[in-house]
Order: structure tokens, then C-alpha cells, then sequence
DNA sequence: CCGCCAGGTTAAGTATTTGTTAAGAAGACG
DNA sequence: CGTCTTCTTAACAAATACTTAACCTGGCGG
């Protein structure tokens, strides 16, 4: 699985407790979150941080959470951005409200944080749907599937673990062009991650043994590369 | 590539308001719509129109969602047709129901225009890579019917509880492709539903418990796939 | 020749992931 | 209601993958 750059969320509630709550959970999956204590701060900080996802409770003095969102969907910048309302179970009136400013989804308090990490993850799952990464690349005899997530070299199917893999569909994916052990480091480990380079040159020894040598070419000083000959 | 014709859609229910919403979005999405404010006329329309997705209010005078889903999916010419259930938060029921008589998802009530849109897109999208759920499917000893909910297994005949039986189909479904835990979960549990993701290794030892272990592969760091050897 | 550098190879320790079991919760059913 | 099945979670064991470090090899400049 190649890591992506953490996704970035803004929690905006005025009650300090929510924030923490919800800033402790999204932390532990894994999110950058930033937190706003009400309207104001929102928009401002949603100018410089352009979250992936805005948490915005609905009640809040000052600003309230429709009139952000709305100045939150006027952004171009976040276009993108999921924006997602925080309500306790009785404003029901303000789902209404919350859609016609534009929000994805609503959440209602009490917060149940297993449920809510689920919901949100869902909702970006959907966005990374549209990546373009080929299912199955061919080169000679060898045959990389990405949704069996098996290799086939002539008739004899081949199970690499997964960072063998990741690492053999990247370099195929393209061609020829060499990587240096950084940059296979960033691309699959992610760039979070902190391994030494050297570690490549052990996967990559463990690929070559089961696909033979021919596929993935050193470039001394540079790194490696893979060879479509 | 010509551009396609428009994707029709019958929205039923009997509340007006939800038919202006619906009817609302999906034009603007670019579908054709037509609504119908109960179950006779849902189904007439539906004669007419060939719907490519009728989004079907559960709770309705006179004749209810689930009765008229009977009567829809008993017309030859809806077979590639969706159904997908409206349900108010609280009828968890009708899902088990809903289900039962073909329906293909579900979406509670209220109303999220924009997920509701995503989700409509991914319904379709699944359409256009030509699945279309077989009632039986075969793999060496192995037969899964899901018309009467049993498995084969050579001679013998099997019982499989809903969850495990589910996740065999699903796997089956899609022979070789290799599923994450989070995907099972959303397309066997429903998209809200929150379990832990090891619950799916549980539920994938009971099925190889009982069919053996030569049908389900495990992809380290990834998931499971059914494997058609 | 020698020593150095880059990468190859190996093996061992560590970490992560999955398998397995069991217990309790939640439902289904009479 | 009580009983039985199924589902979910938690805990521990087992398997496998990953990382590191150490040593090996071959080329090349001094």
C-alpha cells in the first residue's frame, strides 16, 4: 500500500471536550487535524491549512456552522474539501439547513468515535476511487496483476508479499526509468516512514529471486530500474 | 467516445417535498427522472419508463415499498434495473426485508443530497463493468446457490449462516480479486456499519472451516480472494 | 596490489499480520 | 421468557514479512 500524505482535517466546536475528542481519534488514524473554536477561526484557518475534510458543529456562538460553511464552499481552494456537520439528535431543522449550504453529511452528537473514524474513512474512500493505476501490466513473459495481486512469469503463478509487490508494479508501471532508493522509499513506504534505503536493495534481491534477473536492472550510484527488454 | 444516453431514474414516495429533492439532484447530475407518489404508480411508470434505478420509499400507503420491489423485480424487462430502498433511520428491519426481495441498497432517511449522488454514481459505475449478481455460482466441488441460500460441497450440502454465507458469495462473486477487510465490510455489512475489520477474519475461518481451506486465499497485507483452482 | 565504494547476499531479530479460540452480546424462535 | 444460533470482540498463538546489520564481491582509482 503506498502511503499517501496524511489527509488534513479542521474540527470546528466551540465546547473544548469535542475537540479534544475528536482531535485525539483522528490523530490515532492517522489524520493532520487542526482545530478551530468557532466560525471565524474556521474560515480563517481553512484558508491556510485546506483541509480534506471540515468538521463543523452546527451551534456555535458568533458564526454559526451554516453561515461557515457557507463561507467555507465560497472558497475555490476548497472545492474539494468534504465538509461534514456536527448536530445534536434534536436540531433535526438543521440537516435541512446544512444541505442547502452545501455539506456531505451530517453527524449527530453524541459522538460515537469508532463509528465516526468509519464514516469517515468512507468518505474518502470514495475520492481515491478515481485513481488511474493499471490493473495488469505485461512485460515478456511476466505478467503483474494488481487485483489478484499475483505475478505470472511464463505459466507458473508467483506469490509476492506485499512490498515485494508494491515494489515490482511500481517500477513496471514505469518502464525504464530508474528510481533512486529514496524515491521507491517515498512512493511505497510512504513518506512518513523511516527505513533505511539499504532495505530496498534487500526486496529487491528477494523479487529477482523468484522472478529471475532480467526484469530489474541496477543503474550503479542511481538506483534501479525495471527493463522491458 | 459519443456520448451516452441519459440514465433514468424513478424516484417513488409519497412525501412531495422528497420527491423535489431527489428529483432536484438527479437532474442536475444529468439523469432523467420521473417520480411516482405510491406503489401502483411506481410500478405502471416503471412499465413504461424501464427505469435503470428506482430509488423505492419503504413506508408508503397503500402498497408498500417492499411489496412493490416484489412486483418490479417480477418484470422481465427491469432485470438490469436498481432498486434502492429509502428507509427512515429507525426501520432497521426493512434492510433484512428489503434485501430479501432484491433489492440493492439501501439509504436512510434523511436525505444527504451528495453522498446520496456518490452513491448512486458507484451503483452505476459497478453496472458498466457488466456484474450482475448470478444466482449460482460453481467452482470445482463447490456450488453456492443463492436462490436457496446453501452451498454444495461435492455431495454434501451445507449451511452457511447469512454473514459467512454473504461473504462467500461476494468473494465468489468476483473469483481471483482479492478484497481488504474494509472493502468486505462495506459491501457485506452495509456502509454503516461499524465493526472491527478483524470481525471478517473470524467470519472467513468459519466458512474455511466448513468448506476447507482451498477456496479462500489470504493476501498478506491486503485481504482475501476466492480462488477458482 | 590495495583500499574504497556500491551493491549483493545472508541471517537474525523485530514487527506486523493473521489464525484460532473462547466468551459474551445480540438476535431469532418457539 | 428461555434456548439456541449467530455475530462480535478480545486475547493469545502462530506464521510471515520487514528491517537491520554484517559480511561478501567486484570494479576502479591511486
Amino acid at each position: 500500500m503506498g502511503k499517501k500524505p496524511a489527509l488534513k482535517v479542521l474540527v470546528v466546536d466551540d465546547e473544548e471536550s469535542i475537540l479534544d475528542l475528536l482531535k485525539y481519534n483522528l490523530e490515532k488514524e492517522g489524520y493532520e487535524v487542526k482545530v478551530a473554536a468557532n466560525g471565524h477561526q474556521a474560515v480563517e484557518s481553512a484558508r491556510k491549512f485546506k483541509p480534506d475534510l471540515v468538521i463543523l458543529d452546527i451551534m456555535m456562538p458568533g458564526m454559526d456552522g451554516v453561515e461557515a460553511c457557507r463561507q467555507l464552499r465560497a472558497m475555490p481552494e476548497l472545492a474539494n474539501t468534504y465538509i461534514v456537520f456536527l448536530t445534536a439528535r434534536s436540531e433535526e431543522y438543521s440537516e435541512v439547513a446544512g444541505f442547502d449550504v452545501g455539506a456531505d453529511d451530517y453527524i449527530t452528537k453524541p459522538i460515537k468515535p469508532r463509528a465516526l473514524m468509519s464514516r469517515i474513512q468512507a468518505l474518502f474512500r470514495r475520492d481515491s476511487k478515481g485513481k488511474v493505476a493499471p490493473a495488469q501490466i505485461k512485460a515478456g513473459e511476466l505478467i503483474i496483476d494488481r487485483s489478484s495481486y499475483t505475478i505470472h512469469l511464463g505459466s507458473r503463478e508467483i506469490n509476492l508479499p506485499k512490498k515485494e509487490f508494491e515494489l515490482l508494479y511500481f517500477l513496471a508501471k514505469s518502464p525504464n526509468k530508474v528510481f533512486s532508493r529514496d524515491d521507491l522509499l517515498h512512493n511505497i513506504w510512504g513518506s512518513d516512514v523511516y527505513v533505511l534505503a539499504r532495505t530496498v536493495d534487500v526486496h529487491i534481491r528477494k523479487v529477482r529471486e523468484k522472478i529471475g534477473d532480467d526484469y530489474i536492472t541496477t543503474v550503479k550510484g542511481v538506483g534501479y530500474k525495471f527493463s522491458s527488454n
